[in-house]
RNA sequence: GGUAUCGUGGCCGAGUGGCUAGGCUCAGCUCUGCAAAAGCUGCUACAGCGGUUCGAAUCCGCUCGAUACCUCCA
């Protein structure tokens, strides 16, 4: 097994990675608050922990992979207003929560089919594990890390940081947090400012409840994600991921919780995606600046100027390294999806080229690149999931299988081992590891029959010289989006945009 | 204000102190009836100013600029 290093962002360092369990890899991912539609910046943690997933995969990991979803919603933490996310659009929506959560639910998951992503192993919901979370909650007041006041509970952060490292993994520093500068409703209940909430009572209006211990409420904005990752992955277990965002409080809270119920820290490698940026600024609700996927993919949004297909965002994505903001613009997506289509074709050129019978190569120098680029495949993945090397190594081999279909290099100028290897690489690292799909499945049978009629019907035109013929079925097929290639042996190939 | 991160050629973007990243665009050429596709060639950049070094986009310092987190956030 090759060695695989990652950023570890709790030691803000790259670390070789090893797993717990030899062979196995708990892998945990925030998932979606299901309030609302997924967009474009939800799309960047879930494409890139699929292509984490598959790579431990591929490594030869068994993976059990859990992504949560939050439907119980989030509240505001410093209690300005008991608010639940979820609670309050199902009012503005005049919907049942249970019925407004499966209708997110199920258009995150149509979000997730459409980019390929792999289901997790178990995609647990907040609300199927109150029972748990509670439990959790009893815990730490045992310990005497948590105090409840009227019917709500917080987590006495002070307390903990005396004797624990809080706010390492965000670099906050402690002492800038319990200063009290500010002056917010509901903050007398706490403590200290600092404080974070494990369970809040629920007003008489609030519509998600649950009895507890402490009165009927609902389970505090961290606590979910301790509880089922513990459930499920043990009290320690090897990766948890998430978006830059939520590193403070969300993540710094869940190791403080899981410290004194467990007694341990719960995560061994901590691994943050950046942000999609837009103009600069991030894509988030806050800066009303979302692009939805729905409309992503259907082009209806005023800062789109075409659709794009879930392949191309992909891509995109892919291009670069999950720790860079990625900032959106039509002419970036533009060219991801020229050159997914370009790269992608030269896969179907590959896999369709007769295999060679070489037994070793005429041009030494074009061999020893093609081994070059296809190790640096694994070497590039190795060193932190560097996709963007990946495709670029990919890129690299694209003109050389072009050239040996075109003629422009000699037949015999590679050995039969490293085109096969190319295969291979192409199969393993495209498909497999970074989940990419054509842009268009040429499973239409009938359409094929039809479009060779239509391509003889030319190649006759043509061997009469009635170019004004065979241009005029050249450029209506062109008009309705199927582009005729001309190859170098008198075959004719196409593409359907 | 505090804490971080980042500033790369027309655009997007990778980057381990020394070797052409890659993609898109653009220009020229080859092939082609013409195009398209494909191939070849060209476009050598690292915010600014200092410093360390034989040598820095890469390390250090300062300046300027941008962003993120500190409230919900992927």
């Amino acid at each position: 097994m090759s060695t695989l290093y990652l950023y570890n962002s709790y030691n803000r360092q790259k670390e070789e990675f090893v797993p717990i369990t030899p062979g196995h890899v708990g892998l945990y991912v925030c998932g979606p608050t299901v309030s609302g539609e997924s967009h474009l910046g939800h799309a960047r943690p879930y494409i890139t922990f699929d292509v984490v997933n598959r790579y431990l995969q591929h490594l030869g990991y068994k993976v059990r992979y859990v992504r949560n979803i939050t439907d119980a919603g989030h509240f505001e933490e410093e209690g300005r207003e008991a608010e639940d996310k979820v609670a309050k659009k199902a009012l503005l929506e005049m919907l049942e929560p249970m019925e407004l959560v499966h209708k997110y639910t199920s258009l995150y998951h149509w979000g997730m089919r459409k980019f390929n992503n792999l289901e997790p192993s178990i995609e647990p919901t907040a609300t199927g594990h109150i029972i748990e979370q509670i439990n959790m909650i009893e815990d730490i007041i045992a310990k005497g890390f948590a105090y409840e006041v009227n019917g709500s509970v917080y987590f006495d952060v002070k307390k903990y940081a005396a004797q624990y490292p809080y706010g390492k993994l965000s670099g906050r520093v402690i002492d800038d947090l319990l200063e009290t500068t500010r002056e917010l409703e509901g903050q007398e209940e706490k403590r200290d400012r600092a404080d974070f909430a494990l369970w809040k009572k629920a007003p008489p209006e609030h519509i998600m409840r649950w009895k507890s211990p402490w009165g009927e409420g609902f389970p505090g904005w961290h606590i979910e994600c301790s509880a089922m990752s513990s459930k499920y992955l043990g009290q320690r277990f090897d990766i948890h991921g998430g978006g830059m965002d939520l590193q403070f409080p969300h993540h710094e809270s869940e190791i403080a919780q899981s410290t004194i119920a467990h007694g341990c820290a719960p995560v061994n490698y901590w691994i943050h995606n950046n942000m999609i940026t837009i103009d600069g600024k991030k894509m988030g609700k806050a800066y009303n600046n979302v692009i939805k996927l729905t409309e992503l993919f259907s082009g209806d949004h005023p800062m789109l100027e075409q659709a794009y297909h879930p392949m191309v965002i992909r891509f995109y994505i892919l291009q670069t390294h999950y720790r860079s903001t990625l900032d959106f613009s039509n002419d970036a997506l533009k060219a991801s999806e020229k050159a997914l289509r370009r790269l992608w074709e030269a896969y179907e050129v590959l896999q369709k080229l007769p295999l060679t019978d070489n037994a070793s190569a005429s041009d030494a120098e074009l061999e020893q690149k093609i081994l070059d680029f296809c190790q640096a495949c694994a070497d590039d993945m190795n060193d932190d999931f560097n996709t963007a090397k990946v495709i670029a190594n990919l890129f690299e081999l694209a003109p050389v299988i072009n050239g040996i279909k075109g003629g422009q290099i000699r037949a015999d100028a590679i050995s039969q081992s490293a085109q096969q290897l190319m295969l291979d690489t192409f199969h393993t690292y495209l498909e497999s590891i970074l989940g990419l799909q054509p842009l268009q499945q040429n499973d239409d049978s009938k359409l094929d029959s039809v479009l060779q009629l239509v391509i003889e019907m030319r190649r006759e035109a043509r061997a009469r010289k009635d170019y004004a013929a065979s241009d005029k079925i050249r450029d209506m097929l062109a008009a309705a989006g199927i582009q005729l290639k001309d190859e170098k042996d008198g075959a004719v190939s196409y593409s359907i945009d």
